[in-house]
DNA sequence: ATCTTAAATTGATATAGGTCAAGTATATTG
DNA sequence: CAATATACTTGACCTATATCAATTTAAGAT
């Protein structure tokens, strides 16, 4: 039993110790080491990743050769390519450790079995899916009505502790500003 | 029965009769005519809503009290204050109509129990919401690596025939720049 | 149809943030 | 503990886009 997923599911949904112990059956231990991947682009992916220990990034390579960080992933978040994953198309996506890392993985068809088998965890999904989504809406959000200094304190907040964890220019990348803007922001917020 | 919302379902699941009878139970038709809103921030909101037909856009008022959109909803698109339904806090959302328009709602309450009583819906909507979020996912990394041109012609291939429908102020507002630079851009795509 | 209001365009100017280049500090490795 | 690489900072300059103001065009209303 993987008790760091078994009480993330738990505050979501109420399985029986039977179903948990079903979905559980259905996960494999993997560990990656600081600047490995987890996921290149053009690959078939088979798997989406929860983070027990650790810290990830995710991101995509434009026209230009230019790195856009989408997500950091850290304890208790799913990672992966959903696109790929859900509707079964080759992989965009780079997800590398940023920490050493050990995660849980689950593979489509023992997922879609999962779905048929023990339909409460359909609903887990949904919930996650849900609460992902909001959270990604209030981050368009966020580049809309604010400037970047209010976005760099909002993402310090979102993100405990993180600013510790991820160097400041995978920060910047991730807001969608120059390592440099973000230097003088962060240097008007010490003064 | 309400035919609309009926294929949208069969595209994503396959519901038998009955099934398809008990959720069409809980669907209430609400019309609403063009800059008339379906919602208002402070609200408790108790409904989602699928628009049969029309055209609406979704908005959150910022501190200075500009108006920044987040979604037009038209045919086939479930429209709401997310957040506010599904964690049941006070709406911030603002959802206007800018055409006329028919749509069927569904309360909270109801949707609980069809969860409960017809498991298939809570694939429906896990199902949606994954493509949605997938869909947020691309427009935020269309922000992060796009041009306004680039931006601009990316929303109309994926909005098909919005531009006829929505002004450009919306739009631009929706990308994020101002009117006059869309304006600008528009014109170097005629020339 | 005419009047009135809303939307789109155009020009002039301002500004936030980007880019390039150089230097400093902080990690990491032999 | 050097030596080297990586991350961060600072300055000078540039560019895309915002803002403000005026005008034209289009859409609604009486």
């Amino acid at each position: 039993m993987h008790t760091s997923i078994n009480s993330h599911i738990k505050s979501y949904i109420n399985p029986s110790a039977v179903e948990l112990q079903l979905f559980n059956a259905s996960l494999n231990e993997v560990g990656v080491t600081k600047g490995q991947y987890l996921l290149k682009p053009g690959t078939h992916v088979k798997h989406e990743y929860f983070v027990v220990k650790g810290c990830l990034r995710a991101y995509y390579m434009d026209a230009k050769g230019t790195k856009n960080i989408i997500q950091f992933a850290i304890e208790n978040w799913w990672v992966g390519d959903f696109d790929a994953f859900y509707n079964q198309v080759p992989s965009e996506l780079y997800i590398e450790a940023i920490e050493d890392a050990q995660l849980l993985s689950i593979n489509y068809t023992s997922l879609q079995k999962i779905y048929a088998e023990v339909p409460i965890f359909e609903r887990y999904f949904r919930l996650l899916t849900t609460q992902a989504f909001i959270a990604q809406r209030k981050r368009i959000v966020s580049t809309l009505e604010k400037n970047t200094q209010e976005r760099y304190l909002e993402f310090c907040a979102s993100y405990p502790n993180i600013k510790e964890r991820v160097p400041n220019y995978n920060i910047a990348n991730y807001l969608g500003v120059s390592p440099e803007n973000l230097s003088r922001v962060r240097k008007t917020l010490k003064g």
